[in-house]
DNA sequence: GGAATGGTTCGATCAAGACCGTAGCAATGG
DNA sequence: CCATTGCTACGGTCTTGATCGAACCATTCC
């Protein structure tokens, strides 16, 4: 009941190791099976299957189960973005002892990357920054909004503005624009079903795909162009 | 050394009740003594101040003596942040989900392949994602359904939509569309009676033939120009 | 009908750590 | 100086839970 309880105890099932190694792997969004979870976090599929027991019954991830098969993924986008704190959180709290060696893969995620269903990294902010910059979009700290000219520009691209507009029939539809903190740049990128159709988009169109075995996504030349000339994107 | 692991630990660091309700009453900026944390979690000061002195080291918290008082409060903004999308979610956390199904392996199942008595691989994901992005099907995590557009292009193509339609007359059939997460891309095709029918006109019209031997199938000359034409399947 | 595979349950082991009582340290006030 | 107060360090108990081996269940393959 009281909501302190249940803090502690999401905190709780976060801060295994083999957990939070599992949940990180479902930030791209995919769903997953036990024994690639045991995988990727180096235990037994015994250990893994508790783990994701614990994790399921507590309503942090929800369980497709199909033949033989169980997927694995998160519950509700939220678990997303409270990945994302965490891993803000643990960069500041950095030790200065070691002078940050980022590796190769470290950098690419940097530079661009799915965080769960939307673009983040650097790719990320300066497609927010230059919809803001452009008046296409207006981002506050906690909410968003798209302005006419920005659902002209959504449709132009192929977005369906009336399918994301707020005139929605259901109740309990996503947020259609939403600043999300990049754990990388400290600064928003877009979330909210805007976000997850952009993103759709740029895998569709083949401005970006997936790196191998990561959260990262490489920007095609394609996508260079495209996120230049459509969105106004600058590098850097 | 990981990021996941330095994760893990700030996460289980907010993972026991105590701390997790000094941390709650620091959420308002204000500095506090170990005394006084002591007293909003309900433990001696002895194990606050255990608890305290953890939180420190990690650098999760600094700590400020004056004479024989030390205040706490938090080393960044970001963990209050990241306390606020540990309450979100511990919020949203009351509301379960559900999903639905598929599974095979191998190059060719990979390409196209029946599932159950529907198409699936990567033939069966490009034509979900054709319908959708033409409006002609809407696919919800658990449930999916059939525009009016998709009505006719179905009535046109040869399908017995009357037969199909929501208004049959007994109480258990089958779903009309659903979605099926595909075992090899991850991602929704079609079931359902749908499904079925557009598998079996598949069959019927020449589009695919089973490979031998393999719950794979093949797709035609004229079933590639078919799906491209008919359906507005790209391929990939 | 087996056989193979993905997944979970059970039982036992074992380490981490939450807690408190007592004692020790440091700063203030007489 | 001694007493008081805020806090920490130490040592002990006890619960939690992470893990794996082995057996079991379910599904699919042959």
């Amino acid at each position: 009941m009281p909501t302190t309880a249940k803090l502690a105890s999401v905190a709780a099932l976060l801060g295994d190791p083999a957990r939070a190694a599992m949940l990180q792997a479902m930030m791209d969004g995919r769903a997953l099976t036990a024994s690639e979870l045991a995988g990727v976090a180096g235990i037994t599929p015994q250990t893994a299957s508790s783990h994701l027991a614990r994790l399921t019954t507590a309503g942090v991830l929800a369980m497709e189960k199909q033949g033989r098969h169980r997927y694995h993924r998160f519950a509700t986008p939220a678990m997303a973005r409270l990945l994302e704190s965490l891993m803000h959180v643990a960069a500041e709290i950095e030790t200065p002892r070691r002078a940050v060696v980022t590796g190769p893969r470290d950098a690419a995620l940097r530079a661009a990357r799915t965080c769960y269903d939307h673009l983040a990294g650097r790719l990320g902010v300066a497609i927010a920054d230059a919809l803001i910059e452009a008046r296409h979009i207006e981002l506050d700290s906690d909410a968003g909004i798209v302005t006419p000219s920005g659902l002209v520009l959504l449709d132009h691209i192929g977005i369906d503005v009336a399918h994301l507009g707020p005139g929605g029939s259901e109740k309990h539809r996503r947020i259609l624009c939403r600043p999300c903190l990049d754990w990388s740049e400290r600064r928003p990128h877009i979330a909210g079903r805007l976000g997850t159709a952009l993103c759709r988009l740029s895998f569709e169109k083949g401005w970006v795909r997936r790196v191998e075995g990561s959260r990262a996504v490489a920007v095609t030349p394609k996508g260079q162009r495209a996120f230049r000339e459509v969105l106004g994107v600058r590098p850097g």
